[in-house]
DNA sequence: CACAGTAGGTAAATCGTATTACCTACTGTC
DNA sequence: GACAGTAGGTAATACGATTTACCTACTGTG
């Protein structure tokens, strides 16, 4: 079927006997005037022979790749993050463009130079918050979007009466920078409902740790009744520091996750969390990149999944 | 610092008073005979402009660009599958590689066509084991490498006193085609050790089914006392779903993981799994894809991290 | 002095595509 | 029958790098 070296356009061209020229035109359906039977004869031709437009060349022409890049800082793509990155994917992949994701941690100019090396189309950095740090800015962002329902599970909260919340953060610099942006609405939702200031329990990943920090965290603001985890991951550190604590949820501490994530649902108590329509959020933000007016599906709002834990 | 149009090696060499083909050598180290004088001036004015090869460009003319593709068929990367991309990513950055993921489910055909639109330098493609239906074959590909280690767990079991052993494996079908192939080594290393039939728990997400399939697991096989899962995500499944049918681990039914997932320790009873060093095996897949020789560090073995479940 | 060899460098072709600027019929209109 | 307009198409160039083939001193050697 495919020989070794793919076919070029000049093969079509040759195949169905007009120029290079006309092949392209064709292929691009664009303005040159040509007649439907050759149009017909070159698609023929470019079937047979297999033909894939050289992405290289394309871009080097036209100055921008069809590649998209994401920076997602190594954060773990198994939350909502995940859902995101499929949305986007998918979105992006319906216009003939494919996501390069960046796992590990590069600085601003390391990213530009792989956006220019790739002459990306467009760049999602998720580390950007972080680097700048003016979240006055209605930017909307898809980050933006992503942490913005963060008001949701505070007016649930406040709805089954705590007025004192605080919010449970990772210390891993992975995340910070993430981490960092839905803190910041969090209190900025908190805020907005008119309750006391919103303390911060930073958790490590290490369970032993966890514990000696809740217990210290409980002595130093005994009246908050109520966690927010920064997703479920931590949530689920906060409960498991809890049990063994001799705490339980919901009763001597709430606890609330981000992300609904297969894991909250095993767990004992079961995890109360907040569902983001993330993969909405991915379409929109490929949109977004590409240029395109917005989609006619709007994202659903951010849903309390109520459990056990809250 | 650097103008919006970014500076090309023609700009450099106008710069350095020389001609493009002067800095082509010097900045690729290549044979050219040119002075020390000259070269240290060209890198001095790349430096000032900023310059950054043009991918494209360079992809055109070598025809293969600086990308490896690396399909995951959509699996999470939250496991050891992080780690791996991990690994991959930083031993490609080291050798001036980006990696490009995609996330999304392609059809062979669409894989390459993919490959060949970004002029690909390598492809990986952990979809590729389904596909290639032949395990036989000793192509001793990173996924190899990555569900090899399955007869550590086994043998644990077996020194535990295990003999009748079960694998869980997900019904989801993004995972079908990893999960099979890990399930087939689990067997390949029960029938060398010795072992009856292994016969396969397929459980889904949902916690009530699981519930229902593993007391119907059960009955049939009455025999089986531990469980080898696919991953640590589905041992917790299990254990889940042990807890609702009243069952205890490891007593009534001992459950081992696979990939040392944080969420393990959190759970009660705490998860015994398998730590595979999943980074490693990236980094040596990536030298395999660049064609390098073998990196001077093996991969540490497989090894079972012992908690409460197993 | 003639001639080879080398150090230091450059012009030009090439990769595969998109696009601009043409060019050649042919048709209709007055 | 002159002239405009259009349908259908092509030649040539540019994108930014790599690489081959060449070119010009200059140096040493017999």
């Amino acid at each position: 079927m495919s020989r070794s070296p793919r076919a070029t356009a000049k093969d079509v061209a040759r195949a169905s006997g007009v120029s290079q020229t006309t092949v392209s035109f064709v292929l691009n359906g664009a303005a040159g005037h040509v007649s439907e039977e050759t149009r017909e004869r070159v698609r023929q031709a470019a079937h047979e022979l297999g033909y894939v437009p050289n992405g290289s060349a394309q871009a080097l022409r036209k100055g921008a790749s069809r590649i998209v890049l994401l920076n997602i800082e190594g954060a773990p793509t198994g939350s909502s993050l995940g859902s995101y990155i499929k949305g986007l994917d998918a979105e992006l992949a319906v216009h003939q463009h494919v996501l390069l994701v960046l796992h590990g941690h590069l600085s601003s100019q390391a990213l530009s130079d792989v956006a220019q090396a790739v002459s990306a189309r467009a760049v999602i950095d998720l580390g950007d918050a972080g680097r700048a740090d003016d979240l006055g800015t209605d930017t909307e962002t898809s980050l933006d979007a992503f942490s913005a329902q963060a008001d949701v599970p505070v007016r649930y909260l406040v709805d089954r009466g705590h007025r004192h919340l605080a919010t449970a953060m990772p210390d891993t610099p992975e995340l910070r920078t993430l981490a960092g942006l839905r803190g910041r609405l969090i209190r900025r939702a908190t805020h907005a409902a008119g309750l006391p200031d919103c303390p911060t329990l930073v958790l490590p990943g290490s369970l032993d740790t966890a514990e000696e920090r809740l217990r210290a965290f409980r002595t130093e603001h005994p009246d908050v009744t109520a966690v927010l985890a920064y997703n479920d991951d931590l949530a689920l550190v906060t409960l498991a520091a809890m049990r063994r604590l001799g705490l339980r949820a919901p009763d001597d501490l709430a606890v609330i996750g981000f992300d609904d994530t297969p894991h909250g649902a095993l767990f004992s108590p079961a995890l109360t969390t907040v569902h983001i329509d993330a993969e909405a959020i991915g379409r929109s933000a490929a949109r977004g990149a590409l240029g395109l007016p917005a989609a006619d599906t709007a994202s659903e709002p951010a849903q309390v999944i109520v459990r056990e834990s809250a």
